[in-house]
RNA sequence: UGGAGCAUCGUCCAGUGGUUAGGACUGCGGUUUUUGGUGCCGCCAACCUAGGUUCGAAUCCUAGUGCUCCAG
């Protein structure tokens, strides 16, 4: 029996892992972690009605809910890091960046100062702990489809160390559901959560254009040169972006790439235009959860979410960057996004891509 | 100013007497997804104006208006 820390955040998954780590004789404590309270026009940020349904899933559970205030944090390193990101004509990974600083930064921190043995979140992911002193490895969850190590990169071994995560193990989210239904929990029906979190269905196109100073330019044929309209802004725009840039009459047309500085937007309406696709990546600020790069070699590298898991060649470059090859060229890479590297189902750490 | 041509969803086009006026793109919504983006599904939306011919007009005729091209 451990002094289980639980993040809590009122949703379905992280209902179950309390209750598994309950039924496994474990000291839980909930907490509920406070990222973001603020409205935004045309949305009420809905952390109470979360932080209620934490609540009555700790009753049920019979364990202490608390509320860490994690606002300030939230605002420096996600918040302000992604606007500041599409202000620099990247496409920031929010998620990634809150879990290194808040669910396995902040949160993790306060509760081993508090004395907890180990921290749990609802994460589809599974760890193997490493013994004596040895860093845990982060592998895939068992449902690949519903597996979120893509998110969970940049945190390290010794912190996986002192944590679990209960749900890993599961089939699915029905399964999750079920089991939540099976227990009473009453969260069973709760929706997923989607998209950015504190911005919610407002959308980011109306967020950056609330936040970001608007600055017209061209939309230029990446072919041509030639201008087919104008933007309001590039920051609103990433790599392989289709809607949004209302060119109408002619074919649909994707983003090729943005530049900040010229303030242009290149478009094609080639979808395997030349410029959609990369053979090469360059990685900055690489995290291994080892600690340290592995071995230079073949790895399977995934450069989005819910995306395939591809062969390529992983070698440190200058400095701390990061070279990644594909045999195959790939599509549509955004900078700013998350290169994770895999060796089998062994999420090893990754980086973001520079270029 | 002469000669010719064209005016249909926001955009680009299809439709030459009887169509629920069709498609693509855009836009909007949904779905997929604990990022962005993609994909998939759906929705909105139009016959330049005024007369006429006809049982019936986007379609034929006349005039007007606007635009384009060739002349000069």
């Amino acid at each position: 029996m451990s002094t289980v820390y639980v993040g809590m955040s009122g949703g379905v998954d992280s209902a179950l892992a309390a209750a598994l780590l309950v039924e496994q004789g474990h000291d839980v404590r909930g907490i509920y972690m406070r990222n973001w309270t603020q409205d935004l026009p045309g949305f009420r940020c809905p952390w109470a009605d979360d932080l209620a349904d934490a609540e009555r899933v700790a009753v049920t559970l019979g364990i202490d809910l608390d509320v860490w205030d994690c606002e300030q944090e939230y605002r420096a390193t996600v918040a302000d890091y992604l606007v500041d990101a599409y202000a620099h004509g990247r496409t920031p990974n929010p998620d990634v960046m809150c879990n290194q600083t808040i669910k396995f930064g902040t949160f993790a921190q306060r509760a081993f100062a508090e004395g907890a043995d180990l921290v749990a979140t609802g994460h589809y992911a599974r760890v193997e702990h490493g013994r004596s002193g040895v860093p845990a490895r982060l592998l895939r969850a068992v449902d690949e489809h519903k597996d979120q190590t893509y998110f969970m990169w940049r945190v390290s071994g010794e912190m996986y160390n002192r944590a679990v995560f209960p749900i890993g193990g599961y089939a699915n989210k029905s399964a999750v559901r079920a089991a939540c239904a099976e227990r009473g929990l009453g969260i069973e029906d709760k929706p997923d959560s989607d998209g950015i979190c504190f911005i919610g269905p407002v959308g980011l196109r109306s967020f950056l254009l609330d936040t970001l100073e608007r600055r017209p330019g061209d939309i230029v044929e990446w072919e041509t040169g030639t201008v087919l309209g104008r933007h309001e802004g590039a920051f609103l725009f990433t790599v392989g972006q289709r809607r949004g840039l209302d060119l109408g009459g002619g074919p649909a047309r994707y983003v090729v790439s943005t530049d900040t500085e010229t303030n242009v937007v290149y478009v094609s309406a080639d979808r395997d235009c030349p410029g959609l696709w990369t053979r090469e990546l360059l990685l900055e600020d690489a995290r291994w959860v080892a600690g340290e790069a592995p071995a230079a070699g073949r790895y399977l590298v995934r450069t989005r979410h819910t995306g395939p898991l591809r062969e390529a060649s992983v070698r440190p470059d200058e400095g701390a960057l990061v070279r990644v090859t594909f045999p195959e060229p790939v599509r549509t890479v955004a900078p700013g996004q998350s290169a994770v590297v895999y060796d089998g189902l062994e999420c090893m750490g990754g980086g973001i891509v520079a270029r």
